[in-house]
DNA sequence: TTATTATATTCCCATATGGGAATATGTCAA
DNA sequence: TTGACATATTCCCATATGGGAATATAATAA
């Protein structure tokens, strides 16, 4: 059994890092493919295949303007992943506040002796 | 080329949905490896083998408690995905903020009608 | 020591990449 | 129509799965 798609689903999409900094680039403005190409060092046909998957999974929508095309970014389509993982923020605030708690106390402490 | 190991880091570790499940379980406390296996419905080796990924990435901590090992979640190791995450919440929030002015540009002409 | 229980690991398989290399397709200008 | 430019797509390759099936390893009880 081979792995999910790419396209499966918003989280295998952005699982590979140069979709993310193609995310990154086009969440400051609508980009062409060469503007992508460049902006990122990487090879025309690697972007194309990049941006095929992203559109795919509904992460950037594409116009055409003559010879060019232009990919806007939909960052709605992130809210799943940022829902998923907000999920588990109160699990890293939690320790915070009893870190806090923890040293409090400490200070407390110090304090009683002087 | 093949992908990216599931193990190089903690987004490519999330994209499979079952390791995203362990993650929720755990989420709520310590679990074993055979608590795991029948809260999820899964198979034993299958639940190992997504332990050990989580591992290896950090996203998982384990105790040895007699015969059972006991799993714990590390949800700070998850803190880069929201990051990214988050950068782009203004997008959306940018979005349905315009969607209100829009409305409530609407509702003045309407307003000026009567 | 043997049997039971809990879990990790190995071997195997079919599958889907991501990039390289090359080419096809689409648009526009001359 | 041809050539230039922008981009999508195909073919190929080596690689890493995730689950199935089986087995190995570890811990405990009898």
């Amino acid at each position: 059994m081979a792995r999910l798609a790419t396209t499966t689903d918003v989280f295998n999409a952005v699982a590979e890092p140069q979709r993310r900094e193609i995310l990154d680039l086009l969440a400051r403005g609508e980009r062409s493919v060469n503007e992508i190409t460049t902006s990122l060092g990487l090879k025309q046909p690697q972007v194309s295949k990049h941006l095929r998957v992203l559109s795919e999974v509904g992460l950037v929508t594409v116009r055409k303007d003559g010879k060019q095309r232009l990919y806007r970014l939909r960052g709605e389509t992130l809210k799943p992943i940022h829902e998923w993982v907000s999920s588990f923020e109160h699990i890293w605030n939690e320790r915070l506040d009893r870190l806090e708690q923890y040293l409090n106390q400490l200070q407390n402490k110090e304090n009683e002796h002087e």
